[in-house]
DNA sequence: AACCGATATGTCGAAGCGTGCATAACCGAA
DNA sequence: TTCGGTTATGCACGCTTCGACATATCGGTT
């Protein structure tokens, strides 16, 4: 038997909504903090900008929240940063995300090692 | 903020194939644990016949152990049955899946509650 | 031998998702 | 006022996934 390793992928949902924010959308306002424009953002995640600018759009409609403030136009053409409010999400999922992924390391290692070996 | 609740997907993936076993596939040995065919699980979970025959098939030849027994004709026109290895793996994948569930539950009211109030 | 119900497989079409392309609008700088 | 780089958005195409069909095979009963 190979080595089998763990995957996961964690979302929120609300009643009417079904992909309201999880990795993806974790992953874009990371990488949107970090780059300053959702153009960078989205090259540096490997996905399109067409895809990052409708997931961007989705999360913020589904949560109601302003995560990112964005501008058109500009010296640099535009800028895409997060709010305050994208700031905390972003801190809370990422260590709501951390906590589970440690859980599901130490459950593999309790549950399923054994099957492999 | 309505109200969120969290979701997820786990699986297994080892180097050569991606989808070796999860959640998909641990409610289908269930099911045939629980019916004792492969049509009656497929009916059960409302997935096609199709879809369940290519999932066991999938996660067999992945895994190269042998999860369930099959048998063709016969009085009932045939069975499926979880060998022992078979069992042993929903067993273990419901523990396992089982405490990866608490911790998400847990993690979220520890980091997540407070934003959506 | 005919029958019945389950396993075994290939195939075609529908649906969802993401990419690529085309086009606008925007605005500081040269 | 033209230029450049970004945000904004619709649309068509391709890929993957899954369901619905269509058969074929198998083997205990009748």
């Amino acid at each position: 038997m190979k080595q089998l390793r763990t995957r996961f992928k964690l979302w929120l949902s609300s009643e009417d909504a079904e992909g309201v924010f999880g990795d993806g959308k974790w992953r874009l306002l990371k990488s949107i903090d970090a780059k300053g424009s959702l153009r960078a953002a989205s090259l540096s995640l490997h996905i399109s900008y067409r895809k990052a600018w409708g997931d961007l759009k989705k999360a913020q409609r589904c949560l109601n929240i302003p995560l990112v403030e964005k501008q058109r136009g500009g010296t640099l053409g535009g800028r895409t940063e997060l709010t305050e409010h994208g700031k905390k999400w972003v801190e809370a999922y990422t260590r709501f995300r951390s906590d589970i992924e440690k859980a599901t390391e130490k459950a593999y290692e309790k549950h399923i090692r054994e099957l492999v070996k």
